[in-house]
DNA sequence: GCAGTAAGTGCGAGCCCTTCGCAATTAGCA
DNA sequence: TGCTAATTGCGAAGGGCTCGCACTTACTGC
């Protein structure tokens, strides 16, 4: 876990808040702000919700996390490694669910090949209703 | 234009601003709530913005409209009848491109088929980058 | 080690978007 | 024409996020 060269090497101050907002958003999966937020504060109890705002934004731009819009607004936050799968997001129990990134290569190489769009397939987010769901409404 | 008909069909009543807002959505191509009303002010100045909200609301709840989220946070509306096509929201000029619903097929069949997941095409964004902007980045 | 400086933090105010309650209005019905 | 419930307008309030400013602190060179 050298997290204090990965930030360094960014260019960026090693602060123990930066370390726990990073740690966070690598040990919770699609969190929003505010439960990084709140992770961060098992920790360190002090922490102000700006500056959790300021470390995501900074931990974007230099690429160590990546957000993804999952539909109800808030963004949601990955760490950048993780980004290795689309995500389901069930509108009716808003279950988000995972699957591969090879799912969807086929139709990324269509959008590619007949719109020219390079589709973001880590930044992505697919809307319908999961199988349990599905099944309930029967 | 017998919205009259299809307003009065699905149990609601017929005001100037429910009209209004329906024709705006349908007139406008993928707008905001607030889009919606300046559209609407433009032939009722006085409308308030909880009125476009509450029919946006009431027009999705019968069908007549739908909402999409194009990811930078706030929903966007469309008349029911036009949602025959995906969205494809440029993440470096914002543009929403659009492609027919077919390009997906294969996708979302793979993903009934694996997932037990039924995508809503409707209800979707594609994330990525336009034509323009890639070409623009070389 | 130590001081200097710029990045980072905390705090509060404030903005934007959306929702809600309530009283006044109005569409649709008999 | 009059009644009743749906709808509207208005103001307040809530949630989520950003911003400005003063204080703190991590890193630099000495």
């Amino acid at each position: 876990m050298a997290e204090q060269h990965e930030l360094r090497e960014k260019g960026l101050r090693l602060t123990p808040q930066r370390e726990l907002v990073l740690a966070a958003v690598r040990e919770l999966d699609h969190a929003t702000p505010e439960e990084v937020a709140e992770k961060v504060r098992q920790t360190h109890p002090g922490i102000n919700l700006s500056t959790v705002y300021r470390n995501l934004e900074t931990l974007e731009n230099v690429g160590l996390v990546q957000h993804t819009h999952l539909g109800h607004g808030g963004a949601t936050y990955h760490a950048a490694e993780e980004l290795t799968h689309l995500h389901l997001v069930c509108g009716s129990c808003g279950l988000v669910g995972d699957a591969p990134i090879e799912v969807a290569a086929n139709f990324v190489n269509s959008l590619a090949d007949d719109y020219g769009f390079k589709t973001d397939v880590t930044h992505f987010a697919v809307y319908g209703t999961c199988a349990t769901c599905s099944a309930a409404e029967l």
